[in-house]
DNA sequence: CAGGCTGAGTTTGAAACTGAGACTTAGATC
DNA sequence: GATCTAAGTCTCAGTTTCAAACTCAGCCTG
């Protein structure tokens, strides 16, 4: 799976898992946020296979969540580099949220590896639901509703 | 991949995905959260073969995301149903921060087909990055910080 | 300028996973 | 006893991943 029907789902999430469901391609995400750009970079901390994630980089390019430059260091030759575009920034909430639940319910290691702050105030930052006002609302209370059944195919 | 080292990495995303990255999973579980408990309705709803239906089901139990009760309906046979635990329930924020992503960037539907609501208000909630105070912080304004090197292996 | 080094891939072949349909199992019903 | 249904399991072909080897282009060294 995560082909073609996927993108075109009337369903938000399918899309998104679409573009992102893939193995790997959330941690490449998770990675690019700390501030990787380089190709040998990402196979380094993440471990895997080039053509795995010559074929993840590129299909995010494709679907605009990150982009591919080139760029010259003085005394090397021309090398790319892969960054997030806004689109892709934007899913630092995405990656916040699976660290918290995976903190919360699948404590293992002897603490978080990834913290979040405001970068004006400095303040820790977490996900939460809000509402239209600005209060956050508890898990417990939010009330999905699904609007359309989602097609089988 | 999703395998072993996974769920013992030192990255809190990493050992989410390793419970809820395979193919499939985040979609059963937004199924779930819409109120889906049986195995025909799942398979009928998400139209994925039977096997890896069967399979999913069991790994997400075997996580505690999920839990398999027996249960009987007046003159039939016992069958089983598969409800969210609560740290399944909790998981509403990941779908619902992949919809939220989906609808902005991978637009294509007539409209959003899953809304949610806070139940005592029924304001319409969506998801945000917070911080302790209750405040919510832009997206741009998040840094990410990494405070340990994650290993390969 | 021959040879080596490095980053960024591509190629290759074995192993693992997925999809679709056939088959199984256990009660309920005819 | 034969049939029906939900919930799976089995089988096998096709796809994807993994790991290692190989390619390619420019830079650097002798």
């Amino acid at each position: 799976m995560t082909l073609k029907w996927m993108h075109t789902s009337s369903c938000a999430v399918t899309r998104s898992l679409g573009v992102l469901g893939e193995t790997w391609t959330i941690l490449i995400i998770r990675e690019a946020l700390t501030g990787t750009t380089r190709f040998a970079d990402f196979r380094d901390a993440l471990g895997l296979a080039a053509d795995v994630l010559s074929r993840r980089l590129n299909t995010l390019v494709d679907y605009g969540v990150m982009s591919k430059d080139a760029y010259q260091e003085p005394g090397s030759r021309t090398r790319f580099e892969y960054r997030l575009t806004d689109a892709g920034r934007e899913l630092e909430i995405v990656v916040g949220a699976l660290q918290q639940w995976g903190d919360k319910h699948l404590p293992y290691a002897a603490g978080p590896t990834i913290e979040r702050r405001a970068g004006r105030t400095g303040r820790p930052v977490h996900v939460a639901f809000i509402d239209d006002l600005g209060y956050e609302v508890p898990h417990a209370d939010v009330e999905t509703i699904q609007t359309d059944v989602y097609p089988a195919e």
